[in-house]
DNA sequence: GATGTTTTTACAATCGATTGTAAAATTCAT
DNA sequence: ATGAATTTTACAATCGATTGTAAAAACATC
């Protein structure tokens, strides 16, 4: 099964290759009636152009990479689904890979990507990642490098994201609002700029009603379903019983109350509960959980759009930062009262 | 910011590019002390190999191709993260593409594809696609196209798959066991291979156990989360209740177990249920569900595995079709007798 | 028909790594 | 030291598409 190459149509037709290349890709050097012959050639000897030949030549690879910190999550499917419609819309193809949330992987995956000359490089950042070094040669070689969600703030590094801050001091202010007054925050590493964002909006909150933050009630954990029953036994143990609690994430807050109701705890009656992501399980836990909600798909679509305009030099040099939209959904799990 | 080149390397060090191309691959032509001299220099100079270049050269593109119906599912998002693990460790890179449940565009996608040079294919059939005309091309070039979850019979493809036959029979056996009589299915598209079999096993059980098999019980939809409130509604409007469900995904049981809740059915004394995937929110709907576990990453290796071996030529050419393990696990939802 | 314009096509080098083969360098035996 | 045997290295072609430039062909003008 040999492939057919532009040397075979150029033979065929007894012109030049030169001739074929320019006439597949409408090149104004070449005649209309020539074109025509060449591309019926193409299609009827069942030519495919060697991208790998023709990404030699012109020193591109077509290829933008991804690098997360874990596939299988709800709000990273939905952002890959979002990617992969921008980038295939573009004519770009993917390299996904994940770092398991550890920054020896990324940084294995980075070189892997580097070697494999991305053009450019979509990242949402692993748990522990400290600094991002191992992004240092994609930038010094001007590949541009796009950060979302879990960003990190560099000059060169356009980043997206939500504004963490901000729809933790609704969600707290929320529960204050319902009365609570001691809130339980379980969160992660406060490395990770959405995890600090998200902890200095509960205590702007809890400032703002003149509630003292008390380091009893901090809770850094993995956000994982185990850490949530964990939180869940520690926060039986307290000497004086929370009456709200807001974690950062909705897995873990979940299994939080799935564990408390299970030691008599009535939600949002004794406590008040807040999640954050609003996965599709925050519908069917009971009570159901109020939550942030913001779109997975919608942060892959805006990463990958902002990646194109930078690969075929739009004007967004200028854009840093891109702060997509969300909101507060209050459901049962913090309402304490009828409105 | 020039690249480093074998030619650069070749003239820093006074030899020629053939050594140093033999050099960095430890060909045994090549003596130790220049080897070390060429690793060194490659290494100081910032040498990267060229992929392009290489691949031309040897007509090799290092890629596997992925699609599947949708990237953002629970199930999916594990098969593809177990792909990735394999993939990855085999020095393949992965593209990855989705058809959103339309034979059209997995077409589309299939000839991306085709025309990027993938050395294998893994896919997932859309929800419609009623033949594999698509595939031809690889399968006439002898691209290896292996079939996941949802298959399709072909001599050339292998697939990964488990028993949905055996399966559907269990869950069935089950719910008859529990005191079942009239037990409706909902299920997907009988076209495709997941579905028919899952509704032969369930015909099956009901014909071991003397039930006779009522056409007005069987509920075809796309067994989304809609279609399960939808359902719920046609269930509730039958002349007689039925004592059992067994649906073919568990998003689709979720949602209809919460709207005959809302109607005041009782899970499972009024009816008893069943669902398929064993997803995380199994756990978290009251009553818990269940289901049918078997595990998405386990597959995504398994096939990712299957793949990596066909293009190693490692002998799995008789291997035609892999069956995974699947379990009942029995919930809530269906117990109503006491052990 | 000679000259000038414009359109169309061909030549040849290039992108960087690979590999068969020939040539050179080294080692060894005598 | 000489020739044979062996190790090490270099040459040159190849993979297929691309593109600047030169050459050829087609056409128009006087």
């Amino acid at each position: 099964m040999k492939e057919i190459t532009i040397y075979d149509i150029a033979e065929r037709l007894k012109i030049s290759a030169a001739t074929v290349s320019r006439g597949l890709k409408d090149d104004p050097l070449v005649n209309h009636k020539t074109k025509k012959l060449i591309v019926d050639a193409a299609e009827e000897m069942g030519y495919r152009s060697n991208s790998m030949a023709s990404n030699l030549r012109n020193k591109k690879s077509n290829i933008i990479g991804v690098i997360v910190p874990r596939l299988n999550s709800n709000f990273m499917s939905d952002v890959i689904a979002g990617i992969e419609k921008v980038v295939n819309d573009a004519n770009y193809n993917l390299f996904i890979s994940q770092s398991l949330e550890t920054m020896k992987k990324e940084t294995s995956n980075a070189k892997a990507m580097f070697n494999n000359r991305v053009e450019g490089l979509l990242v949402s950042l692993a748990y522990d990642t400290a600094d991002i070094e191992h992004f240092e040669p994609f930038i010094k070689r001007k590949v541009p490098v796009v950060f979302f969600d879990r960003v990190f703030e560099h000059p060169a590094c356009p980043q997206i994201y939500i504004d963490n801050y901000k729809a933790a001091r609704e969600v707290t202010n929320h529960l204050i609002d319902q009365g609570c007054k001691r809130i339980v925050h379980i969160t992660a590493n406060l490395l990770r700029s959405v995890y600090s964002e998200r902890f200095n909006g509960y205590k702007k909150a809890l400032e703002e009603h003149q509630l003292e933050f008390d380091d009893n009630l901090l809770i850094v954990n993995d956000l994982s379903s185990q850490a949530g029953i964990a939180a869940a036994e520690q926060i039986l143990k307290m000497p004086v019983l929370p009456d709200g609690v807001f974690v950062a994430n909705d897995l873990c807050a979940i299994s939080c109350i799935q564990t408390l109701k299970k030691h008599g705890v009535k939600i949002p009656q004794d406590i008040a509960f807040a999640g954050f992501n609003n996965d599709p399980t925050t519908c069917v836990v009971e009570p159901n959980l109020t939550t942030i909600n913001y779109k997975g798909y919608e942060m892959g679509e805006a990463a990958a759009k902002l990646m194109v305009a930078h690969l075929n030099n739009y004007d967004v040099k200028q854009m840093h930062s891109v702060v997509l939209r969300s909101e507060l959904i209050v459901r049962e799990s913090s309402l304490r009262k009828k409105n």
